[in-house]
DNA sequence: GTATATTACTTGACTAAAGCAAATATAATT
DNA sequence: AATTATATTTGCTTTAGTCAAGTAATATAC
């Protein structure tokens, strides 16, 4: 794996490194998906069918540990996705508080249109390297979330 | 610099790794964005102020061409912020369609608070790691910047 | 040099996204 | 059995963002 330099670097200019990686990344990225997107569903529908694919049978709690939504906004996204037959709705039968949700077949494919588009708009941000270059790119990514978040 | 391995991988994967960096960092990222940012500005007025701060003295038309906003949307909000005395506009003088903008005094205290607010979200995010693992971090970020964005 | 097109910005009217608080139903706890 | 907690929904409001038309100034084309 990609090996450190242990140059260490203060606190601040740490900091300014990665903040400016946000303001260009999270910038481009939210561009893209905003474009690619356009126009059937918002960013948040295609989060929702992308977690409820991931997930394959879920609930709106569930998806809200992730997604962080005003539980009334959830409720009427899914209500919506449901109305267009890309979603179901099935209450619990152990806990009838609870309703389990799954995408439909249309749902499922949907989603997979989405997914695919998503896929695109990565290809195109990394198209002008060669393989070597977006194979290290991968690791870089990939190491990134090692740090961050695997602990 | 760090060094690239060079195992060579498939489109597929290297596709799949940036998007499962992009669905937990893009969201983390967002989630601390508005739990900082609660509640005096929005996320896009804070880029704005970001932005003013940075150029020194901008137009909405410069702006826009890196935040790609509706040019009515960004002048009313434009129109807002100068109602808090945050910003100044300012008929220039060698083309009278342009309006110079610049932070005043009060703006650049506020556009500091926020950007003090937005370095304790990145500090919070990387405090967990030893300074070394936050070296290597920025290191990550910035080799993904020069192979994103140079060339 | 005047008609036409383009650029920079603004305004009005609208739709979509999101938030807040109260309500309903069920389950868990005391 | 009464109280509290969880899961979801609904009504109402605010905020964010879009669209199209409009004004003013400048640049371009004839």
């Amino acid at each position: 794996m990609t090996k450190a330099n242990n140059v260490i670097m203060n606190e601040e200019e740490i900091i300014h490194k990665i903040r400016k990686f946000n303001r260009s990344y999270v910038r481009s990225i939210g561009l893209l998906e905003k474009k690619l997107l356009n126009s059937d569903y918002s960013l948040t529908e295609s989060q929702i069918l992308y977690l409820v694919n991931d997930q394959k049978k879920t609930t709106a709690t569930e998806i809200n540990k992730i997604l962080k939504l005003d539980e009334g906004y959830l409720s009427r996204i899914i209500k919506k996705l449901i109305s267009k037959s890309l979603l179901t709705k099935e209450q619990s039968f152990s806990d009838k508080r609870i309703f389990e949700i799954r995408l439909t077949e249309k749902g499922l494919k949907e989603q997979q249109k989405l997914d695919t588009l998503s896929s695109d708009s990565i290809r195109s941000i990394i198209a002008h390297l060669n393989k070597s270059d977006q194979s290290e790119l991968a690791n870089l990514f990939n190491r990134i979330m090692t740090l961050l978040y695997k602990k």
